[in-house]
DNA sequence: GTGAAAGCGCTAACAC
DNA sequence: GTGTTAGCGCTTTCAC
């Protein structure tokens, strides 16, 4: 390791202590002026910058957070990794990011680890399998605030944001009532997963209210591959849909990719709607595909700002909620 | 805070000294079977973890890289940060990622960030205007290593992991060539970066030595909108092209809406070729996309491996490249 | 085989 | 205004 310049290095040449070199560079309305000025003007000429390690190690604060995530290479974790990333850059905190591959295990090591690296704080995204929270328990007998996101386990005892996936759900269904859609194949993913069975009973629900003359059809898939095979089957029987709702951008790609093999053109022989994160993907379409936004950039921000406040010592527990909003492409006629 | 175990607890309860207890933690040869013992059981009863800030303080060596980015909702970039997080995790590293958003004083900081937090090295992406390496010299003058990925700037200076640029270009006119193309469009991104020139001049190359009959005609393009304008252009013309080649999956995405738009059918109207990231883009359109595979993730593991080196020492600057292979879809006839 | 002591770079209470 | 001192939790040298 090169020397690098410390305050003790610049307290020596200085002639003075190090708490007044200290205290100098921190502007402590204690130190004169002119003591200061020499202190500052050789502390940036040395190049000087604070070991954060001895920072954290005297003053027990760590300006380092971390964020479990199952999946970095999905469209929806990677723009809320953007927005978390983002803000803290601004507020003077670096991101420690954990991908757990949707392991349990791994998951639970990566909680352990970022007790024993004392961060600030954790976000985290569950796997589906997640059922035993000890390991985040012991995260807030520590005092580390720990702030669920999106996929979130079913208790009242953390703090969560998450889209609102009923809202988000009855929207879309809606939707599809005020066309006049008369059968609908509703497209759903992992049944273990709380966002699938919520955006499900919503749907459901809508449809049931209206008692409307509809047929609706659900099915799940968990793959690219499935979608496809749902789809072509639906559309190989008698009885063709004549409207497809996706729960999400993976299974919507899916079900795309089936009528375009299956030469059956939106809307005019099949309308779709979707939920899907930021948007993207339905405009690669033409016509681009109506759907229902779940912002993933949004949620990011949201949950960082719930983190500075559960930080500066906030214990409200609750869940917080980012409101779905409808955009209108030309699928859904 | 609340009461963590520390070395010096352990040691008052065992009544001896912190340095002995240090050492029966690591297996110290010097310690005795039963101490170890005692110690070890303590310790695990307790709980302990050691203080990773103490470590490095006292140690000068940091578990920590950094990982510069140019923006993390990029297929590309995402499935590197999947490889470079798997790999730093297997190697009990931790990662923390850096965006710069294409901004070369946010990245200026976050190498200034890197070298303040004497990160035990650095993984970085440059933004297209980087032009002045002073930081990046600043952390290899503090023994940081750094390796440059993907975007790399043009210099002997540091190690580099990239694709072979050129070898992906060549690989792609010569699949054109095989298959007698006559006139192809060939639509690259931002001239300013250096992917673009190489891919660009290699292309070119190809076509001029096979003296061919063909018509090469090359466009570029920086957004999704201008790929589409630029194609529709073309095939609103008379002499409208047979095969498109694309530089990127994002400049594919945008040619592909372009043909839905103008009804094409590929490969009967247009044959399409690309240069992708693994291969998500091409496989989401029927027929399936040919494309030259170039895998963030391969790079992302192999940019791990030389860091690995360079951590321990290797101080050998060199180029590394990842091999393009192809892969055959059913949009090239 | 074990302990004492200094030091990593910084903070913070207390003294003058 | 500034200095002294102890301490954060660990590593490491040297002594016994």
């Amino acid at each position: 390791m090169v020397a690098t310049t410390t305050l003790k290095k610049i307290s020596e040449m200085l002639n003075i202590s190090i708490s007044t070199v200290s205290r100098a560079l921190k502007n402590h309305p204690d130190i004169s002026e002119r003591t200061k000025q020499k202190v500052n003007d050789l502390a940036t000429m040395l190049d000087y910058e604070p070991n954060p390690y001895a920072i954290q190690l005297s003053s027990k604060t760590s300006k380092v957070l971390g964020l479990i995530v199952p999946k970095v290479s999905d469209l929806f974790y990677t723009s809320f990794i953007d927005a978390v990333e983002e803000e803290s850059r601004k507020n003077g905190y670096s991101l420690i990011i954990l991908k757990s591959d949707n392991d349990v295990n791994v998951e639970i090591n990566h909680v352990r680890f970022c007790k024993k690296q004392r961060v600030a704080g954790v976000f985290a995204s569950v796997t589906p399998d997640t059922e035993n929270l000890e390991a985040f328990e012991r995260l807030k007998e520590v005092e580390i605030p720990v702030i669920f996101y999106d996929r979130v386990p079913t208790t009242e005892k953390f703090v969560r944001a998450c889209f609102d996936d009923k809202a988000a759900a009855i929207l879309a269904a809606e939707t599809i009532l005020e066309k006049k859609k008369k059968k609908i194949l509703a497209l759903f993913g992992d049944t273990h997963i709380s966002i699938t069975q919520q955006r499900l009973e919503a749907f459901k629900d809508v449809f049931k209210k209206h008692k409307s003359t509809n047929k609706l059809i659900t099915a799940h898939t968990r793959t690219f591959e499935e979608s496809i095979a749902v789809v072509t089957e639906h559309f190989n029987g008698d009885d063709k849909p004549d409207t497809i709702f996706c729960m999400s951008d993976e299974i919507m790609v899916g079900v795309m990719k089936a009528l375009q093999i299956l030469q059956l053109s939106v809307p005019k022989q099949v309308s779709i709607i979707t939920i899907s994160n930021d948007g993207f993907y339905p405009k690669l379409y033409h016509p681009e595909i109506t759907y229902i936004e779940t912002s993933g950039y949004k949620l990011g921000k949201l949950a960082f700002e719930i983190m500075i406040k559960a930080i500066n010592g906030d214990k409200t527990i609750q869940e917080y909620d980012v409101d779905p909003v409808l955009v209108e492409g030309s699928s859904l006629v």
